[in-house]
DNA sequence: CAGATGTAGTACGACAGTCGTAGTACGACA
DNA sequence: TGTCGTACTACGACTGTCGTACTACATCTG
């Protein structure tokens, strides 16, 4: 199976972990299962990677963190939960319009099909 | 204008430098003007950005480099000109579709509109 | 003819984000 | 009791990009 490399991927990780948390608020090991199953295994982020990303954003205001039990009984581990602010909002939508300038400017170069792959 | 930042482009840039070599071999300040008119002014890469990825490149044996005069008379300053070699040429190959691949993925999550950009 | 602007780079150190490795700690299961 | 899964934290290494600065030749302008 071709897999993502980070190096590709890299600039859309904030973006990718901020749109599983415009969906409710979430935790380190549940975001990155999200984002192994969403991506059909194609992408698989480490630990380090991500957890650096939630430190770096809520550093930035785009995040806020705060520690919840896994059930509403109180049992289990507390997990660190985090959810967007409105910056981190803001800051979704912005790489999101991002995105598709991005995608419309590498395609004119990706699939430039008069490259003239056979030739010289 | 919305602009593209580097960080989310930085995975492509080796790419799109080989597609405009995979045309014709070219050098560094060509290259930059062509990164420029190519995505209508949204992308300017870096001189330093690109001459690292050069060096990096041969390095890596994707692309090799000649020195030439500008014009067939040999007048004006020479430059160094690139070339992709066949591995260059194979690179980009599975680069474009990477890129599938990554766009295919990111749009999962970046056009999820049913991410409930209003609620909480 | 001098000086500005454009072309075509090189050198170097700083910085940010990712990664490898390692370790902690709790709970569930067998 | 030990292994596996969950849920992290710490730390140093590495890579690619960037800011700044400098060189050098050519061409254009006053």
């Amino acid at each position: 199976m071709v897999e993502i490399s980070s190096d590709v991927i890299r600039g859309y990780n904030d973006t990718m972990i901020l749109s599983i948390l415009m969906k409710e608020p979430s935790y380190g090991y549940e975001i990155s299962k999200q984002i192994k199953s969403i991506s059909d295994g194609k992408y698989i982020i480490k630990e380090t990677t991500l957890y650096s990303a939630f430190t770096r954003m809520e550093k930035n205001g785009y995040i806020e963190s705060f520690v919840a039990d896994p059930d509403p009984e109180g049992n289990g581990k507390k997990r660190t939960y985090y959810r967007p602010t409105e910056q981190g909002k803001a800051y979704y939508s912005e790489k999101c319009a991002e995105w598709e300038l991005t995608k419309e400017v590498v395609e004119r170069f990706i699939n430039n099909k008069e490259n003239g792959y056979g030739d010289n």
